[in-house]
DNA sequence: GATGAATGAGAATTCATTCAT
DNA sequence: TATGAATGAATTCTCATTCAT
C-alpha cells in the first residue's frame, strides 16, 4: 500500500493528476480491465514511471483507496467534526449534504470511495480494507455512543447494531444521491439540492421515528 | 443471457453442476479472474463444451445471476409469499432466517447473489441487471404499498425512499449475518441462530420504531 | 523441472522438435536473451502453446537440461557401458569418439550439454543440477573404484580426487574438439578423426602416466 | 573495453569500488541479470554517473573482467614468477595456494575470474576474451617448453595438448577449492589449508605421473 | 561532473475463444 | 456433441539508457 519514494519527490500536483487518473479508471472499468498504460497516458505520464512510483498495479490500486480516503477527510472532515453536541443525525444530514456537493467537483473520487464501501473491490481490499472501514466506523460508534449518552440515541440496541442499521442506509442512500447527480449532470447544483434535501430529511426521519405508521405525533 | 439450447439438453443434474462452478469461481475471483478453465474443470466438463452451452464468459455470468435468482425463488419464495396480510416486518425476519439457513447448504449462491446485488459487478449488470432488481424490488415495493394501505407503514413518506431505506438496512444486515455465518462455520446451525434472532428482531424494531430516544413507549 | 501432461500428449516428433528449438536458441543466446518466442516459431508452435507445455521459461531450460543428458544416455549409455572389465580410460575413449561425432549430428545437444556442465548456467541449475553431476559423477566414479579394484588405478589417491582429476580434463578436452568440429564444419566426419584419434590417445596416455619426463618406459 | 577518461579521474578508492560491486553484482546473477542500478547502489555511485564512466553494461562488464585480471596479476604475479628453474608443477601448487589464500580476501573476485575462465561468459568475452586466455596460456605455455626444455615434461606430446591437460585439471581442482572454501566459510584460513595442501599435492601427483596404477616406484 | 526522474522498447505470460477430430 | 490442443491479442512489468537540472 505504500508507493515508493519516488512518488513523493514529485510535485504534489503530479502525485494528484496520477492518482485521479488512476481513479477514474479503476471506477471506469474495475481493477483488471484497467490498463496501466491509460493510467499513464491519462497523467501525462509514461507507463515505466508508474512502476517507479508503484510495485505494481495493485499498489496502485491500494494506494488510491488510501489516497482518497484520506483525501476525503482532510477536506471535509472538519465539517463532520464532531462537536459534542452534535448528534447523529446532524451527521447523517451534513454528510449527505457534503456528498452531494462532492460530486459536483469530486465525483471521481467519491464514486470510488463509494465503490469501495460497497465491496466492489472485495477481492482485494480485504487486507488493507480495514484501513478504511476502520476509520468511517470508528467516527460512527462514536457518534452512537455520544447518542446514548446525550439521550438522542435509544440504549435498548448494541452499537454494533445500531452501526450496521445507520450505515446500510447510509450507502444505499449516498448511491441514490449520487446515481441522482449522475444523471443530472453537473448543471443542477442548487436546484437539485432542493429536491435532495427533502429526501436527506425524510431519510433521518426515518433513522430516527422508523418507518413504522403509530408513531408519536408530537415529535 | 440465455445459454444455447445445449445447455437445456443436459441432465439437470449437470446443469446445476456447472453453474454452481461458476457462481463459487465468480464469488472467489471476480468476474475477469474467473477462469473458463477452471469453472469447466469443477464441473467436470470440457473447456470447449462450454463454448457449447454459453457464447462466452458474459452469457455464462448472467445467466448464472438469473439461475440464482430462479432457484432462489423457486425453493424460498413460498415462505415469502405474499399473504395478503403479511407486512414488511415479517417480510424482513422470513428473509433474514431465510439466508441464515441459506448460508447453510448454500453459502455460495447466496454470497453470489448477495455481491450481484451489492453492486459488485456493476459494469456487467448494468445491462440485465434490471431483471434482478426488479424482481426484489418490484415485490418489496409492493409491500410497501400494502403496508401504506393497511395503516402498518407511515404515509409521509414516498415509496421509494423507503425502499431505499428498507434495502439498505437489509443488505447490510444480512451482509453482517454472512459475515458471522463464515465466521462460525457450518457447525453452528441451532446455536447461532438464538444470538441471530435477537439481532432479527432489533432490526426490525429499529426499521420499525428508528432509533431515536424518545419514541412512543405504548407501541 | 516437470512439463505439464499436455507436452507429453504431444507426437514424441513434436516434443522434439520443441526441445530442440529450445536447446538451440539457449545455446546460441544463453537463457536470458533466448525468446520464447522464437523457441515457439522455429518449432512451428505458437507461443501460447509454449505456456500450455511449460510453466514458464525456466522450466522449460530445466526440462531441456534433463531431456539432453537423458537422450544421451539412452542413444549413448550402451556404448559406455560398463562391462565388469572396461576400465576408465577405455571409457574415456570411447566417451570422447562418441562426442566427436555426435558433433557431427547432434552439435547443437552436445554443445548444449558441455555448457550445462561447464557451469555457464549455474544461477539457474544450482538447484536441479544436481541431477546432471549425479549421473555424470556416479559413473565415472563406478569406473574409478573398479579401477582401483582390478589394478589399473593407484590406490593412494582418494577417490574423489581422481574425479576431479579425470572429469577437468575431460571436460577440457571436450571443449577442445568440439572447437575443432565446429571449426572444421560437417565435412570433415572421418579424415578429420584420425587427428583426433591421436589427441584422444596422447590424453589418455597423459591421464595414466602423467606429464612427467622420466616416466618410466618399460610401460 | 575502455572506460571513459571520467571513470580515471575518480580516486583510485571509488574506482575500486564501482568495479568490485560489477563483479558482485554479474556473478551473483549473470550478465543478464545483474543490473546497473544495483552496482550503482552497491557502490555509492548514482546511476547517471555510470554512465559517465562506462558507455554501457557491457564495457563495464568487460572492463571489470580486464581489471580483475590485471590486479590478480599485480597482487600475485610476483609470486608466479617465473624464474627460470621453476617448473610447472611448483606453478600449479604455488597457483593453488594463492587462490586459496585468496578466497579469504577477494573471493569475489576470484570466483568471477574463474567463472569468466570457465566460459560461464562465452557470448560476451568471445570477442575480448582472447585478452585474459592468451595472459594465461601464455604463461603456461611457456612453462611447458621451459619444462620440456629443462627435462622435466616429456617431449613426446604436442604443446597445446599438454596445456589443455593442465588447464582442464587446473580449472576443475580450483573450483573445487573454491567450494571447500565457500562451505567452510571465513574463519578455516589455517586448519582448512593443511588438508588442502594434501589435495594439492596428490593433484601435482597426478599431473606428474598419472593416475595409472604401475607407475615407477623410483621415482 | 553528478544526479535520479523519465522513457519506451521488449519480453514473459495469460486466457478467452476457436476449431479440427 | 464433446474434447482439449492451438492460437494470438492484450497486458503487465523490466531495465538499460538518456537527459534536464
Amino acid at each position: 500500500m505504500v508507493p515508493k519514494k519516488t512518488f513523493f519527490n514529485l510535485e504534489e500536483k503530479k502525485q494528484d493528476k496520477i492518482i485521479r487518473s488512476a481513479i477514474s479508471e479503476f471506477t471506469k472499468y474495475g481493477f483488471e480491465r484497467a490498463k496501466m498504460d491509460t493510467i499513464a497516458k491519462n497523467a501525462n505520464v509514461s507507463k515505466g514511471s508508474m512502476y517507479q512510483y508503484f510495485d505494481n498495479k495493485e499498489e496502485l490500486f491500494l494506494f488510491s483507496v488510501k489516497w482518497s480516503i484520506d483525501l476525503f477527510y482532510k477536506r471535509y472532515g472538519r465539517y463532520l467534526n464532531l462537536k459534542k453536541d452534535m448528534n447523529i443525525f446532524d451527521l447523517f444530514y451534513k454528510d449527505a449534504k457534503i456528498i452531494w456537493s462532492q460530486m459536483m467537483e469530486e465525483r471521481d473520487m467519491v464514486i470510488f470511495i463509494q465503490d469501495v464501501l460497497l465491496g466492489k473491490y472485495k477481492n482485494l481490499t480485504d487486507k488493507s480494507m480495514s484501513y478504511i472501514m476502520d476509520m468511517v466506523n470508528k467516527n460512527t460508534l462514536n457518534m452512537i455512543q455520544n447518542g446514548k449518552r446525550n439521550g438522542s440515541i435509544r440504549k435498548d440496541i448494541d452499537d454494533n447494531l445500531l452501526l450496521i442499521f445507520i450505515t446500510g442506509v447510509s450507502l444505499k442512500f449516498k448511491e441514490h444521491m449520487m446515481n441522482s447527480a449522475r444523471t443530472q449532470g453537473k448543471d443542477i447544483v442548487d436546484e437539485g439540492f432542493e429536491e435532495n434535501e427533502r429526501e436527506i430529511k425524510s431519510m433521518i426521519e426515518l433513522l430516527k421515528n422508523g418507518m413504522g405508521e403509530n408513531r408519536c405525533l408530537f415529535r
